[in-house]
RNA sequence: GGCGGGGUAGCUCAGAUGGUUAGAGCGCAGGAUUCAUAACCCUGAGGUCACGGGUUCAACUCCCGUCUCCGCUACCA
């Protein structure tokens, strides 16, 4: 195993265009908090580098659709998220943010220098550029006729009427849905990392030098490289971002893929920087959140990314595997002076409650939320997420699960032995720690197995399997319930005042190795515990002996470190997630408004019937399709339609349906559908019936 | 249908490169105990490792197929 002299630990950088949830915790913030804090417990050189990822598109539109500036957005969000970083206890040696000058000029210069390289390759096509607007079009917001069906609403991408794919030049009549203008054709120049290049490189980097990384990181990567790789656009046409540092790249900036990884070099750039002001954590700055003096004697930040014994980790999300392990390898190794990632321990998604965490449907538990319900409970949440991190497959976080864990861990087994240690020296000793006498056999054991435990729970953060580490931690907790309930002191005490004060100085001794391994997972209560026991200790190499509470030495009153949590508050929770499901999914579907006004004649020509239907079945190989047979009183006739997700075809025979029956045949997955059944569909996106009410004669005009 | 990832005790999940009686926590049952936030401690009952084939002396672990679940995607006239 190499020798690393310091590490740089990352963790993605959060796009700013919302708060972060339990799901970004869980995945990316929470496992490099562990690993950094452990790290330092170690003394380990270390730097710890996070940051807002503040460009891209997705953050003009929501500027454009609230009447802000995109740097408002980002103001609003980098501020939100650096706290809620801060309140959980992530210790980043620096928040910073890709809008600062220092990762402007950064990622630009790292452009630079491939170009000045010839690195890149320079290809011209033509765009849809919107000349009121003033910007090029991305293929989703050009609307126009569909050169195959006619159909005159298809996307620049897409049509949604026959479903073929288009480019947006195909589109006859096109319009940009920014300003209604009719966009024009222009050509424009963007520059690509040809990844194919490295492709020979990447695969001895991961294929043969990685073969240790998670198999689910491993996987993707092996995936893609067989896949071929291919250049990829590092430039975009755009105002918003980092503008291409070089002539002739007017209105171009760098796209975001390309920018955001070199955040993690302008952070640490800009933490070194800050180096002179004494790192003194300086919220007024607004390039950055939560600074602080990094354990490392590295003299600069090239130390940290240029050196062969620097250890560097990136926490991401199996979202960025690619990135990290492929595209951002590939770019450094174009710059050629940096040394590559030793490792990416990505996680799985985390789900909540049985669903996916959804930002849009606001399925989630975010972090500036769960304080005001849970205040100081920030432990809680840190210990619950370690113990379901989705370290292999995706996981679940339920409410239930979080109280369990907390009532029958944190409070049962943990809070309680210490609670237990702490009354017990207060009732027997005034809390002076009492003298150690002679071991018995039993001592013996508990002090050998005591001893094993700091090497057991580094061993498992080393390799990143971090539920393993806790539980490890937390059977060191269970050692020390036993080791009262098997020597029984409160019975001796009565007979034997001498052996107890040796059992109490191992049970103490105990309760202080707990308080300094518990610090990388749950670091408020550890400093909780430490201020209780006046223990000054932090070093993770000097635990699991018995010499960590002297003699004579006084603790602090017994205070409890965790409160049970009550029913009634996680049906609050379960509530409150249900309510605001539902309101967000009512809100966010917006009543399509009037379309325009038609004549009498128009209406008339359609013909809408009462049917009933006779059979159904599903089309094979769909999801959403029905085959039916309908009685429309004049014929029985075939129709396709899209409402399989929501009907047993059993259960709807019978049924009574609205058809019109003279819209155009058409073909669909090889059946002719002569009709259209008339469906109404609820919020959620439900579907049923538009039918009569009590049953009317088939063929009966609907009008 | 395509791509990706899954299906291991009631629940949430572990199970390196195939090798003795498949694990943990919770839950459950019984016991012991009272220092402790009725908590702790001990014991126990629970799994033909989705199903069917195959490779092997040996498969939860490798290969093929089937079913099924979850994402993304296609079909919704």
């Amino acid at each position: 195993m190499k020798e690393f002299k310091r590490y740089t630990v990352t963790s993605a950088l959060p796009y700013t265009n919302g708060p972060v949830h339990i799901g970004h915790l869980a995945g990316a913030y929470l496992p490099a908090d562990i690993f950094v804090r452990y790290l330092r417990s170690k003394g380990k050189e270390v730097v710890f580098i996070c940051g807002s990822d503040e460009h891209g598109v997705p953050i003009t539109i929501k500027a454009k659709a609230e009447g802000v500036t995109p740097q408002q957005v980002v103001d609003k969000y980098h501020k939100i998220i650096g706290d809620s970083f801060r309140d959980f206890g992530i210790s980043f040696d620096i928040y910073h943010r890709t809008s600062s000058q220092t990762h402007h000029e950064t990622s630009a210069d790292f452009f630079k220098k491939l170009y000045d390289k010839g690195e890149f390759i320079v290809e011209e096509s033509e765009q849809y550029y919107d000349e009121k607007a003033n910007q090029f079009l991305a293929d989703r917001y050009i609307t126009g006729t569909c050169p195959k069906c006619s159909y005159d609403k298809a996307y620049g991408d897409q049509c949604e009427n026959c479903g073929s794919t288009l480019n947006a030049t195909e589109l006859i009549n096109p319009k940009s849905t920014l300003s209604g203008e009719q966009p024009v054709l222009k050509s424009t120049k963007h520059w690509y990392l040809p990844l194919d290049k490295y492709q020979p490189q990447l695969e001895k980097y991961i294929l043969e030098d990685h073969q240790n990384w998670k198999p689910n990181v491993f996987g993707q990567c092996k995936s893609w490289l067989s896949q071929g790789l291919q250049p990829r656009a590092v430039t975009r046409d755009l105002e918003w971002g980092v503008p291409v540092p070089v002539e002739g790249a007017d209105g171009k900036v760098l796209y975001v893929w390309f920018d955001a990884p070199i955040g993690y070099i302008s952070a640490t750039k800009e933490l070194f920087k800050s180096k002179e002001a004494g790192y003194a954590d300086s919220k007024k700055n607004e390039y950055y959140l939560n600074i602080r003096q990094p354990q490392t004697s590295a003299a600069n930040w090239e130390e940290h990314w240029k050196s062969d014994d620097t250890k560097l980790v990136h926490f991401i999300g199996k979202d960025n595997i690619v990135f990290h392990c492929l595209i951002f390898p590939a770019m450094l190794m174009a710059d050629g002076t940096y040394t590559l990632a030793d490792d990416v321990p990505a996680n799985e998604f985390l789900n909540l409650e049985n669903n996916k965490i959804s930002t849009s449907r606001n399925w989630a538990v975010w972090l500036n939320d769960y304080l005001v319900d849970f205040k100081d409970k920030q432990d809680v949440l840190r210990y619950v997420l370690c113990s379901t991190f989705p370290e292999t497959k995706d996981n679940d976080f339920t409410w239930k699960d979080y109280q369990a864990r907390n009532n029958n861990e944190l409070v049962a087994i943990f809070g309680n032995f210490i609670n237990r240690v702490a009354v017990l020296t207060q009732k027997y000793y005034n809390g002076v720690v009492p003298s150690l006498g002679a071991l018995t056999d039993f001592d013996k054991e508990v002090i050998e197995e005591l001893k094993g435990y700091p090497a057991k729970i580094g061993a498992s953060i080393e390799a990143y399997r971090f539920r393993e580490a806790m539980q490890e931690f937390m059977n060191l907790a269970r050692l020390g319930n036993k080791y009262l309930a098997d020597t029984e002191p409160w019975k001796l005490i009565k007979t034997d005042e001498e052996r107890v004060k040796t059992i109490m100085n191992i049970g103490l001794q105990i309760a202080a190795n707990l308080a300094v391994l518990a610090e990388p997972f749950i670091p408020f209560s550890a400093k909780k515990l430490a201020t209780m026991l006046n223990l000054s200790e932090t070093a993770w190499d000097n635990t699991g002996g018995i010499n960590l509470l002297t003699e004579g030495h006084q603790i602090a009153e017994p205070a409890l470190l965790f409160e049970k949590v009550e029913d009634n508050v996680i049906e609050q929770q379960l509530q409150k997630l249900e309510a605001s499901k539902t309101a967000n999914a009512a809100a966010a579907k917006e009543v399509t408004p009037a379309k325009d006004n038609i004549s009498f004649d128009e209406f008339s020509k359609m013909d809408i019937r009462v049917g009933t239907i006779l059979t159904a079945e599903k089309v094979a190989k769909t999801k959403k399709l029905l085959k039916l047979t309908i009685d429309t009183g004049i014929d029985q006739r075939t129709v396709v339609s899209g409402i399989a997700e929501y009907f047993e075809p059993s259960t709807i025979v019978g049924q009574q349906v609205s058809i019109l029956i003279n819209l155009a045949p058409r073909e669909i997955k090889g059946i002719e559908s002569q009709g259209m059944i008339l469906m109404a569909e609820d919020a959620d996106g439900k579907l049923c019936f538009a039918a009569p009410t009590t049953a009317v004669k088939n063929g009966s005009e609907i009008r």
